[in-house]
DNA sequence: AAATTGCGTGAACAGGCGTTCACTGACATA
DNA sequence: TATGTCAGTGAACGCCTGTTCACGCAATTT
């Protein structure tokens, strides 16, 4: 009743999913990662693989779950900074590119999978960052007050920026980054300018 | 001395290059590409394949420049028909969006590789990538006289949008698209609002 | 104590892969 | 016309792949 046994099960499901992430790398893409590479990293035979996940496929569904768990939790992270005081854009987009930069193989996985060969690959990603997405928009809305139609325009283009710079940040060495950083910090700044501009556009014509 | 042999070259050259086309899909991504499966659908044996690419990564470099030459041609095509008058915004997020709809496989080869797995491919995609933005930027700065440090933003943001929302094209149905397409002409409006806006903040401070 | 469950195993399979090699035969050159 | 070049070939290689199967054996249940 000790469960013993299902203790050792799950803890080869994680030396599994250890063993994938460490296999993908710039060089070794998810599409060419192989179950028996995998198990054999994971010290365990091939044919063990199936009784813990029924396809590669699976694993790479897990993989990203839980690469979409830790960035939730970088948002939380993130919020929590901004509750201390100091500026919202530079501590959240800072708090990102920190997480792309301790986190590599992971936002790869999830870079490399937006784009990626499998369609339900591509939209558990699609899911991960739409998550993101809404609650940068319920901020713009309950903090600063925008209306929701521009709010989601506005989060959405960030989104997307962020997102972007963080890819490029990849490959950057430690000054690019610091200067991609700055630069993006710099672009989000535009675009609030923008929307806020936007914003003002929208009320003169109202009345 | 009529070159018959040279253009019989050619040919399979090119019937190489759109068998990979062909083989290239959602599903069926760069990375699992095969050297038999591609000659097998030229039509050749094998080992022909070594007649005109040292490797498959040689073969998808001209892919990847290709698509890139493509798009920019495609682009500056739509900046003559901005000359003629009607919204620069507008026409040219539009041209960009049926580029990606008729082109779907090479803009999802752009995409993955650009995020993907060989260090070669990411910088070759990196490069037609900047230098859409650098066309850009000379725009900003020629015909809006933009300065250069501002117009660098502007025009990286809008590229990160526009292609980010290109991406999102890829799996979206034509109403879908009609709408992303609404929203990303949005955006970048947002973006050259904000960046107007910052040169007149800029502007301010100097004097 | 006996019976059952289920994780891990090693052998075996068919099939795909990239790459080499010596060769053919149509075209080009002299 | 004689000689050389070179795109395309088919067989063969060693290697790696995913997946199946029956089995052992420790943890669990009865």
């Amino acid at each position: 009743m000790a469960g013993v046994r299902a203790a050792q099960k799950e803890k080869t499901r994680r030396a599994l999913i250890q063993a994938a992430m460490n296999q993908l790398s710039a060089e070794h893409g998810y599409a060419s990662l192989s179950l028996r590479e995998v198990a054999r990293e994971a010290g365990i035979a091939p044919t063990s693989f199936y009784r813990h996940f029924q396809n590669m496929e699976e694993l790479g569904l897990t993989l990203v779950d839980e690469g979409g768990l830790a960035l939730r939790q970088l948002l939380r992270q993130s919020r929590q900074q901004i509750a201390k005081g100091g500026s919202i854009i530079r501590s959240s987009v800072t708090t990102f590119m920190e997480f792309v930069a301790n986190n590599t193989a992971i936002f790869r996985l999830l870079l490399q999978e937006k784009s990626g060969n499998s369609r339900e690959f591509r939209l558990a990603v699609q899911r991960e960052v739409e998550h993101f997405t809404a609650e940068l928009v319920d901020y713009l809305v309950d903090e600063q007050k925008f209306d929701r139609t521009i709010a989601e325009l506005h989060a959405d283009a960030i989104v997307r920026i962020v997102f972007s710079a963080g890819a490029d940040a990849l490959d950057a060495s430690p000054a690019e980054r610091k200067e991609l950083l700055e630069t993006t910090i710099a672009q989000v700044r535009i675009v609030a300018r923008g929307a806020e501009a936007t914003r003002t556009l929208a009320r003169s014509q109202k009345s």
